[in-house]
DNA sequence: GTGTTCACG
DNA sequence: ACGTACGTGAACACG
C-alpha cells in the first residue's frame, strides 16, 4: 500500500492476520529487546503477546545493574563489537523527525532485520553469561522476566485523574505565586528571575549583603538549607522558600499531570522502568509517579487528584511498614530488634528506650526522633556529621549517640562490617535474591571514595533486598488477579507501596489478600507488616 | 548538555 | 585536610 509520503507500507489487517496467531501462541517463545514496549504497542494494535521469554535489556540489567545503558546499540557495541545503524539515518532528528510508520517498508525492513539479528546475537551472548551465574539466572527467569508483563499491564492500566481539581489547584497556586513575586521584588528592591539561582544569589549575597554559605561549581548555593539559615537575617529567605515550594507544585504536578493524559483512554500512562537503578528498584518517568508529594499538607493535596474512573470504585494503597529496618533486623539477627518487630512495637520508640536506657513510657518525642534518624542513617551509612545535620545535634553529641546505638546493637555493626567485607572479597554487594551490584573503590586510597563505596556496599544490600521483595509481591498479586479474574487493577509501585483501583464495596476483602500476598512474598525471620488504606482518592487517610 | 534545586522512598 | 546519607526524575536557567 502507499502512504501519504508515497512510501509503501504494510496493511495492519494483513500483519495482524499473519503475525497475530504467532504472537498469541504461548508455545512460541518470544525473545526481544525491551519487550515491555512491544507488549504495549502490539496489544494496542490488537495483537497481544504470550510466551514472553527473554528480554536482552533485562538480562543485561541483571548481569550488571550498574551499567550506564542497556540500549541495543550500546550493548551491541560492548558485547558484540558491532556498530548499529543509527535510527536517525531513517527518521532524521529535530523538529522534522519522522515516526517509524512513515518510513518506507523496504527501508524499514532492512532496519528491522538488523534489529532482530542483533537482538538474537545479544540473546546468545547474554544467555551464556547467565548460565555461569545460577542465582542471577533464577532471579532473571523467575522474577525479572515475569515482571516485564506485570509492568506492561500497569502501564496499560494507567491512572485516572481529577483534572478539574488539578486546574483549581493550579489556579490557586498561580494567585499565591503572583502575591509572593511582588513581596519578593519589594524585599529585593527590584525585579529579577526568582527561578534563577544565579540571579537570586546576586540579590541575597551582593545586593542585600547576606552571608553566603556553601559554594558549588556554578557559584554560591541558594538551596533550602541555605535559605533556612538566612531566614532570621532577612524576610526574603522565607518568601523565596515558599516560592520554591509553590512553583514546584504548580510546574511539576498541578500543571503537568493533566496535560499527559491519553485522550484515547482518558488516563495517565506513566513508564515504570526496570533497567535503570543500580540497586534493583524500579524507576518511573513520563511522568514520574513515584515522587508525588506527601510530606507537606499542601503538596499532599495533589494526591486527591488520583481517583478511580468509576464512582463505585476506590483507590487502595498497601505499603510495607518499616521494610528496610525489618530487613536489617533479619539480616543482622539482632535479638532485641527481632523481638521488637515480633511484638509489633513502635520500633523507633523501642530503639530509643534501649539506647537511652529508659522505660518505653519515658521516651520523649525528641529521643524517638533521634533514634529514627540514626536507624535511617545506618541504612545509608551515615556518619556523625550527617546525623548532626539531620537532627540538629552537635557533631560531638551525634558521635556519642551513634556510639551508644552500636554499643546496644553490636550485631548491626557486625552486619555492616560483613557487608563491606563480602563486597571487598567478591567485588559485589548481593541482595536476598542474589541480585549483584559491582562495588568499586573499596580499596581506594582516597578516603572519600572508599567511604562512599562502603556505604554503597551496605545500602545496596538493604535497598536492593526490599526491591526484590516487592517485585515478588507484585508477581503474586498480579497472578492472583489474572487466575481469578479479579476486578483489581495495579496502578502504581512506589518502592514500598502498591496502589490499586478496585470496587469500593470489595475493598476490605481485596485489601486482606493483597496484604497477605505482600507479607508472604519472602519468608523472613522477622514478620512483615503491610498497612492498607482505601478511599475515594490516593489521599485517603491512613 | 550541565548544574542546581527539589519532589519521593 | 577533606567531605560528609542511599536511590531516583523533572523543571528551570544558562551557555
Amino acid at each position: 500500500m502507499r502512504g501519504p509520503l508515497g512510501a509503501t507500507y504494510l496493511d495492519l489487517a494483513d500483519v495482524r492476520a499473519e503475525l497475530g496467531p504467532i504472537l498469541a501462541d504461548e508455545e512460541v517463545r518470544k525473545i526481544g529487546q525491551n519487550i515491555k514496549y512491544d507488549l504495549l504497542v502490539l496489544r494496542n494494535a490488537g495483537m497481544p503477546i504470550a510466551g514472553v521469554y527473554f528480554d536482552t535489556m533485562v538480562a543485561s540489567y541483571c548481569l550488571d545493574p550498574g551499567r550506564s545503558s542497556h540500549s541495543m546499540d550500546n550493548m551491541a557495541r560492548d558485547y558484540l563489537n558491532y556498530e548499529c545503524v543509527p535510527i536517525v539515518n531513517l527518521i532524521g532528528k529535530g523538529k522534522n523527525q519522522l515516526t517509524f510508520d512513515m518510513v518506507d517498508a523496504a527501508v524499514a525492513c532492512e532496519y528491522a532485520a538488523e534489529d532482530a539479528d542483533v537482538t538474537w546475537q545479544l540473546y546468545a551472548y547474554l544467555k551464556a553469561r547467565l548460565e555461569t551465574q545460577p542465582r542471577i539466572a533464577k532471579l532473571f527467569a523467575e522474577v525479572e522476566m515475569p515482571l516485564v508483563s506485570v509492568l506492561a499491564q500497569m502501564e496499560y492500566n494507567g491512572v485516572s485523574l481529577d483534572t478539574a481539581l488539578l486546574r483549581q489547584m493550579a489556579g490557586e497556586l498561580s494567585e499565591a505565586l503572583e502575591f509572593l513575586d511582588e513581596r519578593i521584588y519589594e524585599q529585593a528592591g527590584g525585579v529579577f528571575n526568582i527561578d534563577s539561582p544565579k540571579q537570586l544569589a546576586e540579590i541575597l549575597f551582593d545586593k542585600l549583603g547576606l552571608k553566603s554559605g556553601r559554594v558549588g561549581k556554578a557559584g554560591r548555593s541558594t538551596d533550602a538549607s541555605v535559605l533556612e539559615q538566612l531566614s532570621d537575617q532577612h524576610p526574603i529567605a522565607d518568601l523565596v522558600l515558599e516560592h520554591r515550594t509553590l512553583s514546584k507544585l504548580k510546574n511539576t504536578y498541578a500543571d503537568k499531570l493533566a496535560g499527559m493524559i491519553n485522550p484515547r483512554t482518558n488516563r495517565l500512562h506513566a513508564s515504570f522502568n526496570q533497567t535503570v537503578t543500580a540497586t534493583g528498584r524500579l524507576s518511573s518517568s513520563d511522568p514520574n509517579l513515584q515522587n508525588i508529594p506527601i510530606r507537606t499538607e499542601l503538596g499532599r493535596k495533589i494526591r486527591a487528584a488520583f481517583v478511580p474512573a468509576k464512582e463505585t470504585d476506590c483507590i487502595l494503597s498497601a505499603d510495607y511498614s518499616q521494610i528496610e529496618l525489618r530487613l536489617l533486623a533479619d539480616f543482622s539477627r539482632d535479638e532485641a530488634l527481632m523481638a521488637a518487630f515480633a511484638a509489633d512495637q513502635d520500633i523507633h520508640r523501642f530503639v530509643a528506650s534501649q539506647v537511652y536506657d529508659v522505660p518505653l513510657a519515658e521516651v520523649t518525642n525528641q529521643m524517638r526522633a533521634r533514634s529514627k534518624s540514626v536507624s535511617f542513617g545506618v541504612i545509608y551509612g551515615q556518619g556523625a556529621f550527617g546525623l548532626a545535620r539531620s537532627t540538629g545535634m552537635s557533631p560531638a553529641e551525634a558521635k556519642e549517640f551513634i556510639e551508644g546505638y552500636f554499643a546496644r546493637y553490636g550485631s548491626i555493626r557486625a552486619f555492616l562490617d560483613e557487608c563491606i567485607a563480602k563486597a571487598k572479597e567478591t567485588g559485589y554487594a548481593e541482595t536476598i535474591l542474589g541480585r549483584r551490584r559491582r562495588i568499586r573503590d573499596l580499596d581506594s586510597k582516597n578516603g572519600g571514595r572508599r567511604a562512599l563505596a562502603e556505604r554503597l556496599a551496605v545500602n545496596t544490600v538493604i535497598q536492593g533486598s526490599a526491591a526484590d521483595l516487592i517485585k515478588v509481591a507484585m508477581l503474586n498479586v498480579q497472578r492472583k488477579i489474572d487466575t481469578e479474574r479479579l476486578p483489581v487493577a495495579v496502578l502504581l509501585q512506589v518502592h514500598d507501596e502498591l496502589v490499586f483501583e478496585l470496587p469500593a464495596a470489595e475493598a476490605e476483602e481485596h485489601g486482606r489478600w493483597i496484604a497477605e500476598a505482600m507479607t508472604t512474598a519472602l519468608e523472613l525471620d522477622v514478620p512483615l507488616k503491610v498497612d492498607v488504606a482505601y478511599g475515594p482518592s490516593w489521599l485517603s487517610d491512613k
